[in-house]
DNA sequence: AAAAAAGTGAGATAATGTATCATCAATGGT
DNA sequence: ACCATTGATGATACATTATCTCACTTTTTT
């Protein structure tokens, strides 16, 4: 029940965002964008507006529900926030995309910011590569 | 005279990209945007379009002379590649760039791809804080 | 110098995302 | 349960970044 989430956000609970947590959370993909979340409401028949997703969206990266990504394509993609931080490998042939966490480069990350003198406040590493399937 | 790295790329040499080029080499910041050049060529004088400038970058870009970033904000951002892979850490305050090279994380990230199953191609690393002279 | 090939610039178009606003729905007090 | 208030929605206009089209110009080759 996820009405918890939205409402904690000081959100009222609609049905698109209902519709938008739901998808992120029971769908094999887990990395979505808001086109991909758009056009899977229309094929489910729900009447949510391209707009709306957007808002939602945008609502819930404010809300730490969702965390917004820059993979390489031109659109954001969103996942649901499950706490713990990771990074991200993808296929650039089918577009396939793994996760991973490596302590090493945490580590090595904030020693090189304090290096240069900056104040971590985020960062974001992207592998890209081809999958096994699709090396074959 | 980089007449000879134009030509190199299979590309005839004109004033638009001799131009570009120059900007690139001469000037003091080295990570650029298409519209920071289509501006800066202006104020000089240069009667150069943007579509110009878009199309002679991502030309550069395929032949190997230039590095395209995708750093926070929209834009792209382009560099003279001058060989050396590097990372960069940026200042969110300032918009300040700096550059470092990590050993440690270039392996990692190997390895990383080594275990997923991936035949890695590319990596973009970005940190992103507050520089010193923004944290006063 | 002329021909062939490639490049240019203006403006149209595309892709992704945000702002506006009239209408509609969720919430809380009665 | 009803209603008033507040917030949310969806259609559409707009904004931004980048690419495409095409008549014309420049570079390169012959
Ligand atoms: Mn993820
Ligand atoms: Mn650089
Ligand atoms: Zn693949
Ligand atoms: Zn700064």
């Amino acid at each position: 029940m996820e009405s918890k989430d939205i409402r904690a956000a000081g959100l009222k609970v609609t049905l698109p965002r209902l519709k938008i947590l739901d998808m992120l959370e029971g769908s094999e993909n887990r990395h979505l964008s808001a086109e991909e979340m758009y056009r899977a409401l229309l094929e489910e028949g729900e009447e949510i507006g391209l707009a709306t997703v957007y808002r939602v969206l945008t609502q819930f990266e404010a809300a730490g529900l969702v965390k917004r990504h820059h993979f390489e394509g031109g659109s954001s993609v969103f996942e649901l926030n499950q706490g713990e931080h990771h990074d991200h490998i993808l296929c650039v042939k089918c577009g396939k995309v793994d996760e991973f966490y490596d302590e090493v480069i945490e580590q090595r990350q904030s020693a090189i910011a304090k290096e240069k003198g900056y104040k971590m406040t985020d960062h974001s590493l992207y592998i890209y590569g081809e999958c096994s399937a699709c090396t074959e």
